[in-house]
DNA sequence: TACTACTTGGC
DNA sequence: CCAAGTAGT
């Protein structure tokens, strides 16, 4: 009879390419794989429906896969400090296993769900780093400091090997139907829908849950995209970007696979322009690691502004300016055309999320925290460090040293829906407005009254002059 | 210490 | 052509 592990699922929800379960499986072929539903994550009120209900799906889909191998996915719902040891001791398991996760909370609890295991005498544990390429210790600077600027982290973290994809689970052997009782026992459950946990999220996910759609995401992505990568992922009416941000972030593919795939790629392409498409991709995979790796060594992110000129910013914070915001009514199309497809779709293009985010901020100068949260209460892919790290680089509150980010709604609307197709697709009411008022946002105060379509809440030229006085103003008293 | 280089821009 | 200082070496 062999040793029973219990394989602790939490942001890897695959059986493929998952550390933490290859070195579960190389110490036993008794695995069985377990998911806490916690509420103290469940009921926080930064909890996007669109994201749980993406989450709930992957579990379905990941509870099938272990069917097939052999073994069985068990849910519990609790506090994990309570609920994973009881299980582990109720079934006897030799070991529990699972993959470290860089957010203050999770380290947090893992270090108590740890020092509760030893108490019940649960022999050994191993953890590893899943989500990452490089664990955050094995990048750092000639001085054996965390990189706070991206381009030298960049240089340094590429230049390092990775790691090749590793097996899947294969196999397996599951609970006794006895065992099976126990767990029962010891607060095993059926896996509950979205909408039992309070989640109600109508419309078609814009990605499909689970291991296999993810990874004929990637094969889609890496066969069609790829090589134009660079210029195509400007456009947010192009289709052009991975759309692997909801897999990344409940590690529904494995970043092995995903790194594997893009030097395949480059094997497979000839062209300079090919080439650097694929490094372009490769260097947003690496800004999902720097923000990790940020969020690991300095996880006072989490609570606001990194540098010092920001910390006590004035920030205007109108309510209802920020409600407009949310609404997408502040009278400015691109904007209100992103945030129509946040809320319509729990997801928005990369370029438009830095134009609200430098609208919110720069142009409304409300707090970035509040447009970090409202972003995390309705991305199908919120994730702590890249939400954050996003948001604070737009801000440039974040680490990188460099100029004000400011950005013209106009200039970008010109520049990057030049025929306005993407403002059409999410404010209908200004399908019929010819494309030049429609992107440089010109449209007349009559025309808005017309189309009941919002005026400016701001001006943008005013609101950017202000703003720099008051970052000039905040710089002096923090020097 | 001196020097280099700096995601996505604006005007 | 000015960003705006400064991390990293």
């Amino acid at each position: 009879m062999s040793d029973l592990i219990l394989f602790w699922h939490r942001r890897d929800l695959r059986i493929s390419d998952n550390t933490g379960l290859d070195a579960a499986r190389k110490r036993s072929a008794k695995v069985v794989g377990v998911f806490c539903l916690d509420p103290d994550i469940l009921e926080r009120d930064d909890v996007a429906p669109a994201r749980v209900t993406y989450m709930i799906g992957c579990l379905d889909a990941l509870k099938h896969r272990y069917t097939q191998v052999g073994s069985q996915l068990l849910i519990l719902r609790g506090n994990p400090v309570q609920t994973i040891p009881a299980l582990a001791k109720a079934l006897n398991a030799k070991a529990v296993f699972w993959n470290w996760d860089v957010e203050p909370y999770a380290q947090t609890r893992d270090r108590l769900v740890i020092d509760a295991l030893k108490e019940k005498g649960i022999e050994f544990l191993h953890q590893s780093w899943d989500q990452i390429l490089h664990s955050p210790k094995e990048i750092h600077t000639s001085s054996q400091s965390p990189y706070t600027v991206y381009s030298p982290f960049w240089k340094n973290w590429s230049s390092k090997a990775k790691a090749k994809p590793l097996a899947t689970l294969e196999n397996a052997t599951g609970l006794t139907e006895n065992e099976q009782e126990i767990a029962k026992q010891a607060g095993v459950i059926q896996l509950p829908s979205a909408k039992d946990l309070g989640f109600i999220w109508h419309r078609e996910l814009i990605i499909s849950p689970g291991e296999t759609a993810a990874q004929g995401k990637l094969e889609e992505f890496i066969a069609q995209n790829i090589t134009e990568y660079k210029e195509q992922r400007n456009f947010p009416s192009v289709d052009g970007t991975s759309r692997l941000s909801a897999a990344l972030k409940f590690g529904v593919i494995g970043i092995r696979t995903v790194w594997q795939a893009t030097l395949e790629a480059q094997e497979h392409s000839r062209s300079e322009e090919a080439q650097g498409s694929i490094r372009t991709w490769q260097q947003e995979l690496a800004w999902r690691e720097f923000y990790q790796h940020a969020m690991y060594h300095f996880p006072q992110l989490a609570q606001g502004a990194y540098r010092d000129s920001f910390k006590n910013f004035p920030w205007q914070n109108n309510p209802k300016h920020f409600q407009a915001w949310c609404e997408g009514k502040t009278g400015y199309p691109i904007v209100d055309a992103a945030m129509g497809q946040l809320n319509e779709t729990g997801w928005m293009h990369n370029r438009c999320r830095m134009i609200v985010a430098s609208f919110l901020t720069k142009d409304l100068i409300i707090n970035p925290q509040w447009g970090e949260k409202y972003f995390m209460q309705k991305l199908i892919d919120g994730d702590l460090s890249a939400n954050n790290g996003g948001w604070q680089w737009s801000a440039s509150s974040g680490m990188d040293p460099k100029p004000l980010r400011i950005f013209n709604p106009a200039s970008q609307a010109q520049k990057f829906d030049a025929e306005g197709e993407y403002i059409r697709q999410w404010v209908s009411k200004l399908r019929s407005v010819d494309t030049e008022y429609l992107v440089t946002g010109k449209i007349s105060s009559l025309e808005r009254h017309r189309l009941s379509y919002p005026q400016p809440i701001v001006d943008h030229k005013v609101q950017q002059a202000l703003f720099k006085t008051l970052y000039q103003q905040q710089k002096e008293i923090t020097m």
